[in-house]
DNA sequence: AACTATTTATAAGA
DNA sequence: TTCTTATAAATAGTT
């Protein structure tokens, strides 16, 4: 029996709030299928217990149209779906785009590799050599340039090379007797300047040949 | 005063049925907001009236929040945003490969066309310019075979012209003496010089004098 | 789940 | 829409 008011907070106990809640949703369900059909309304109610169960009335045969109808009535979860569907429109354009580019580049790679040729015209055909004859003698240009710039280092090695060992040989000479380990190798290592010349003339050589 | 048990269908009397929609709705809401306070549930009403007024009640502070989980445990059109946002991912990661792909291109062509050359080692330089002589070679190739088909194709040229030559030839000294109105049109046009010569002159000569 | 004393909701009237 | 009131309906606590 309802001994008084029940005060409008959480049912601590947790059996009572189980049964309470199992009587409460029936009654709310009752309460929800009875407005729609006396007052002709559309009426959706969810419920989710504390379990996580699922309870849920729509006069409606889907309730899914009446959320719609609530979504487009209030505006905010519907322009999510709306930007992200503009978003894909414009990823896909962006997709487009850059398939017609590499469409693009891949032709121009094809046609300066001498490929596919047979569409090309004469004034094509012209203006592709032209580009690869400036294209080659940016290459050798630079092809040069790198073997010069290789050329004055090791020209660079050889002059320190030479330096250290006219000081090594100082170095012997004014102290005749001395013979270690060290000063051994240490000559071994600078007499190595006029054979490096040798290699380096051979290695130049080379690509001249 | 309450007559009776109501009889569960719509309220024909339009204005009992209007307030009876706002007793009930009212009630309708309360007990909602009861059930989820008492028993910590989760609960969400959604109405429209007749007109298409929209109540509602949220126990949450975001009636979206309690859709989202609804549609997240009834799986219906949940699945559809979630496709749409796995689909963006796939968009973005095609977008992200052609980008790729394109500054690769864009890389291979600058190389081909001699640019860039200062990140190249030696080797890649040497390998560039082998592939541009090789593209060279095609192409020369290829111009020759169109230059080598324009001749073919005038010397065919001249070989008809200077049969229709032969021809006309043989059919002006077989028929010498011909004057029919064209014929004799052709003959003074060939003749031209000498004789058409005086004609000329007085015809000229006419509006002169 | 059934019972029942009470509270709560609400139909009709004002 | 609100108030009133008679009555129906809901439900808390118990069995």
């Amino acid at each position: 029996m309802v001994r008084g008011k029940v005060q409008m907070r959480r049912i601590e106990n947790a059996l009572s709030r189980q049964v309470t809640f199992s009587k409460r949703r029936t009654g709310l369900l009752k309460k929800a299928y009875e407005l729609s059909v006396l007052c002709d309304a559309e009426v959706a109610v969810i419920i989710f217990s504390q379990k996580g169960r699922l309870y849920k009335f729509s006069s409606n045969s889907e309730i899914r149209k009446t959320i719609d109808r609530y979504r487009r009535s209030t505006n905010d979860a519907a322009t999510y779906q709306a930007n992200m569907e503009q978003y894909i429109l414009r990823l896909k354009q962006e997709t487009t785009d850059m398939e017609r580019k590499i469409e693009l580049l891949e032709v121009s790679l094809r046609k300066l590799s001498g490929q596919c040729l047979g569409s090309c015209s004469m004034d094509e055909i012209q203006e592709i050599g032209d580009q690869l004859e400036r294209s080659l003698s940016s290459i050798r240009e630079r092809k040069a340039q790198l073997l010069n710039d290789q050329i004055r280092q090791l020209q660079a090695k050889e002059r320190s090379l030479k330096e250290e060992n006219a000081k090594l040989l100082a170095k012997c000479l004014a102290n005749p007797g001395q013979s270690t380990a060290h000063p051994r190798t240490t000559t071994i290592h600078s007499r190595s300047s006029p054979s490096t010349d040798g290699e380096t003339r051979l290695f130049i050589g080379l690509p001249e040949s």
